[in-house]
DNA sequence: CTAATATATTCGCCTGAGCGAATGTGAGCG
DNA sequence: CGCTCACATTCGCTCAGGCGAATATATTAG
């Protein structure tokens, strides 16, 4: 109580004020996930994916791990209490929006398929979808 | 559940994306306030504020009133539940932050002050300071 | 009617940030 | 070593939006 955090609000809300963010922490779930995965459901250039997630790692919202040659996001438990409740609040929202659940779904046809892309051949799979 | 609601979303985040934006929802509280009072406790320029309010209200955070020469801005409890609990979580964050808490105070004393500044010579007080 | 008051809008300037295209970088492989 | 792959960053452009200054609008007073 009694704290200073207007400037981490207003941090928190500029990296939630964009569809494209959105959309990547709504495929990033509880699970980490590689870039590869966010360019193909996304279907854009590989730069414009790159920068937003930099931009959310910027914001302390999310944390990024190498593995090889591949990179692996995933979201950040933010350390305020009223800023991890609003996060809570907002992955249930995307859980309930259409387009985010056509995203996520996506996500497991494309991990799931016999054959993959050729973009993904050899990239490693969310846990959650292959444990 | 299974809604379109991406686009609300990002409205309601860059609505609350501003400093000066967070100041006037966290002025406003339960109440409705006189467009004076924000320009006196922000102690900034007058077109500032309003272009502001403006911009809460189109994004439909607040709604305004009329009486007389003076207009009053309240908070707009969101129709969609998520955008609710954010909002209302949001309004808990802003009366524990300590700068927030000190522009309360100073709207409580203009308010209560014996002899108020010139600009506000009659203007109507907000109900919740006295009743 | 005119004048004053409270608020809103417009204007010109500047920065942040989104975009595609091009380029840079780090890891693994032969 | 050099090549490729996965990803990151930079560049140039464009636009939203923040700012102060000036102006417009609405209401009330006289």
């Amino acid at each position: 109580m009694g704290k200073n955090e207007t400037f981490e609000m207003e941090l928190l809300f500029r990296a939630l004020a964009d569809r494209t963010r959105l959309r990547l922490l709504n495929l990033m779930g509880d699970d980490e996930l590689c870039v590869c995965f966010f360019v193909e459901i996304l279907r854009t250039n590989q730069p414009k994916i790159s920068r937003h997630l930099a931009y959310l790692r910027r914001a302390g919202v999310v944390s990024a791990r190498r593995e090889g040659k591949w990179m692996h996001y995933r979201i950040v438990e933010p350390p305020d209490e009223h800023a991890a409740r609003i996060f809570s609040e907002v992955r249930q929202w995307l859980r309930e929006d259409l387009p985010m659940q056509r995203d996520r779904e996506r996500l497991v046809k494309v991990c799931c398929a016999p054959q993959q892309p050729v973009q993904l051949r050899g990239a490693p799979r969310p846990l959650s979808l292959t444990a």
